[in-house]
DNA sequence: ACCTGAACACCGTTCAAGT
DNA sequence: ACCTGAACACCGTTCAAGT
């Protein structure tokens, strides 16, 4: 890449940032290239898909994410992991306006920019459930998928203004039926 | 009204029926216009708003809806009709893709053509859970706020490509989270 | 190589002009 | 009273023309 391209590239991954925190993940691409004074072409080119900003955008953070899924592993006993781990992605959820119903749909296709990294989060997820399954402190009649689904819908949840006030409870909700903390039985 | 609006009226509504049953909830006002062989403005006025067309489109079915909840209260016992009314809820949404989404903002500022169908939802399923936690059949550290929000994110949910296959098991899973049939702390 | 302005096909909003 | 075409301000996509 030529120099003058790369600080371009960097800029407007600057300016997105700023645009985005405004008004989330639904701002106008126009409305990027016009604040990083550059024409609406270079931005395409840079980010040839909104997802493919995002993906930029979020690269670290959603890394970031997935290692810390990783490290509760280890660190965590099996069922406080799931309820952190949670925690985490409702707060990543929090701090990025309508990026979880746009990771939701990217999750569907596989050419999306974005479906490595929710690729990676599902696993993470799936992992997280399986151990705590296998030492009996996760409900056993669900898998991966749903837990994922739970999540993104919770994600999602807490986004909508109607909402957002309950998201500590929604949270604790989601993470209780999840997680047995002893045998029982409520099927 | 006159009888040729009235006539354009239940026109652009059967029309507005056949593309949003195509295209979703974020088919265009233009689509409908050129289908009903109608002036853009003049769908516009009939429904000033997307929220505004799909009160009208909608609310039989809405009604229907919150009615059923109503006859729940008395046709069945309080765990068993929290279940029923999960399932009615998802059926619907189901059946209209992107209407979960928009009713969560409609939720959200009284304004919306959609609030006055939200609001009845939100009460009627409030009651449903409020009857069932009297009898000890549903957790009882939890609100008709949050059981709406979680209905409202199952919605939506179902309504993703990618957790649609997962629909019927998420609805147990939410369900179970939710109705006790026996006391059992997990908390 | 990289950037850009312009043309394009869309969208919803508004309103003066028609019947 | 009701309808409509046109003008407007947006959007993302594409590409020939510039450096």
């Amino acid at each position: 890449m030529r120099a003058d391209a790369k600080k371009n590239y960097s800029h407007i991954l600057m300016v997105a940032h700023e645009v985005v925190a405004e008004r989330g993940a639904n701002a106008s691409m126009r409305d990027i290239a016009r604040r990083a004074t550059v024409g609406l072409a270079t931005v395409l080119r840079h980010f040839p898909s909104r997802e493919a900003l995002f993906e930029a955008l979020l690269c670290e953070r959603l890394d970031a994410l997935t290692q810390t899924a990783e490290e509760l592993e280890t660190s965590r006993a099996p069922d406080d992991a799931l309820v952190v781990w949670v925690g985490e992605w409702v707060g990543f959820a929090q701090g990025h306006r309508g990026v979880v119903a746009m990771m939701a749909g990217a999750h569907a296709n596989p050419d999306s920019a974005l479906y490595a990294s929710c690729a990676a989060l599902h696993s993470a997820t799936a992992r997280l459930l399986r151990r705590a399954q296998s030492e009996g402190k996760a409900r056993a009649d669900m898998d991966g998928d749903n837990m994922f689904a739970l999540m993104t819908a919770l994600g999602w949840a807490v986004d909508q203004p109607s909402f957002a006030p309950q998201a500590e409870h929604l949270v604790h909700l989601i993470t209780s039926a999840i997680v047995t903390k002893r045998p029982c039985n409520n099927s």
